[in-house]
RNA sequence: GGAGGGGUAGCCAAGCGGCCAAAGGCAGGGGACUGUAAAUCCCCCGGGCUCCGCCCUUCGCAGGUUCGAAUCCUGCCCCCUCCA
């Protein structure tokens, strides 16, 4: 790709974007630098990527598509410390096999969006498994309680009494050194980053560095429509997803959202956009779904799990891939014990409930009664709720 | 180190000797409605038993008092606040 002038560059940058500090350093550093060192940070807890993580790819691959080198940080060092954020679950440290083994899940993930030639993976290990007490102490002593406590979890923790253990503090500073050490240019991260970000500014200052320029993206709101997507909250889309599911959970998403998601997942133009407002809701969040499973799956993928959702969803039809069971021929089970077998419940109480409750059809017909008795002797569709469907054959 | 407050199911939060498997809210599951949703309404939400009843395990941990404890007592652990 030809590369663009410095101007053009932060226009196409600055799309979609909350935050760039600042806009004139980072025109600045294009026209002087050329090639730009951007830095994002992983933390390699939790292998799966989602859609959230996304927004901050597809930035980075605007990046690079520029011309310039996108550096990801993968935080080994810091999870095998382990994280205390929440209560009573010390979070168990991460041992390095994990960790390398997640990182590698990670970079797979990640390429699907990025380009690996313009990629470096770096473990933060590198340089903060190196640093002696002496060096800590140092890095500690350039930043104050009263600025870590700006930030606004730290605060409302804080003042909640909820418990801030010393080490936290710790974690906005090694960051901020990742960026002295790999002397990043930009640093990209969510809006939730913000203060992370600028933390970096200030220890490369203090380092004798040139500060990197922060750029925050907006959060991607979860399935949910409420809280960020985060796989803590159970509201994502994994990257990784089988089509059907991913194009189910992005139709599951409530219709005000889906024009963010239309912003932060998609090539769409802001006309495009509008024009799509137009049309019915379920068929922008059709078009939705199946653009950003054509992304991760293909075209013929995305062709599959469209038609999957409109059979099985809007015509209710049993799908011919449910997952199959065989199961004994003339074997005779209680219908709750049949489902819990089929893990569609997880305690035989619960899938009791769930028939009671008319949510177990076999066959397109409801049965109620959990200690009915059925003999396996032919093939049995079965449905638990909307959206679980087993193939029972008899073998 | 001192004083006070607190630890209840996935989370928040009532209960403070029996009517407590534990109110209420959120989250979750199922049903109805629909355009997949959302909103709304109904049902469910520790586990087991063919189950309108019975049994087992739960209220920070360990003991104790009582016919009987989440509730009282003792010890321990942890958290918070204020003072030092």
């Amino acid at each position: 790709m030809a590369t663009l002038n410095p101007k053009e560059q932060l226009k196409i940058i600055k799309r979609g974007t909350v935050d760039i500090i600042s806009e004139e350093e980072l025109l600045e550093k294009l026209k002087r630098k050329g090639t730009l060192k951007i830095k994002v940070g992983f933390d390699p807890t939790a292998p799966d990527l989602h859609l959230g993580h996304v927004v901050l790819l597809r930035k980075l691959r605007q990046f690079q598509d520029l011309g310039h080198e996108v550096y990801i940080i993968i935080g080994d060092f810091t999870a095998t410390i382990g994280d205390p954020t929440g209560r009573n679950e010390t979070r168990p440290p991460l041992s390095k096999e994990e960790v390398l083994e997640n990182a590698k899940t990670y970079a797979e993930q990640a390429f699907k969006v990025l380009n690996p030639q313009r990629t470096v993976l770096i473990y933060n290990s590198k340089w903060l498994e190196k640093l002696t007490s002496r060096d800590i102490v140092g890095l500690t002593s350039k930043y104050t309680v009263a600025r870590m406590l700006e930030r606004e979890d730290f605060s409302k923790r804080f003042k909640e009494g909820i418990p801030i253990y010393i080490h936290e503090f710790l974690y906005p500073l090694f960051q901020a050194y990742d960026s002295v050490a790999i002397e990043a240019d930009v640093e990209l991260g969510g809006t939730d980053q913000l203060f992370n970000l600028l933390i970096g500014r200030d220890i490369q200052r203090e380092y004798g560095q040139e500060p990197q320029v922060a750029i925050t993206m907006p959060l991607l709101v979860g399935l949910d429509g409420v809280r960020k997507m985060s796989k803590s909250y159970g509201n994502y889309v994994g990257i990784t997803e089988a089509p059907e599911t991913m194009f189910g959970k992005i139709m599951s998403i409530p219709d005000n959202l889906m024009w963010d998601w239309y912003k932060l997942l998609t090539d769409f133009t802001d006309e495009e956009i509008e024009k799509l407002k137009a049309i019915h809701p379920r068929d922008a969040k059709l078009k939705l779904a199946y653009t950003i499973v054509q992304q991760f799956h293909g075209t013929e993928a995305a062709e599959r799990a469209k038609e999957y959702f409109l059979k099985t969803f809007s015509q209710k039809e049993f799908p011919h891939n449910a997952p199959v069971v065989k199961l004994a021929k003339g074997l005779k089970l209680r219908l709750d014990e049949l489902i819990l077998r089929l893990g569609l419940a997880l305690s035989k109480k619960e899938a009791q409930r769930i028939i009671k409750g008319g949510g177990l059809k076999i066959n397109g017909q409801k049965h109620t009664n959990p200690f009915e008795e059925i003999e396996i002797n032919s093939e049995l569709k079965v449905q638990v709720g909307k959206k679980k469907f087993i193939r029972i054959v008899p073998e």
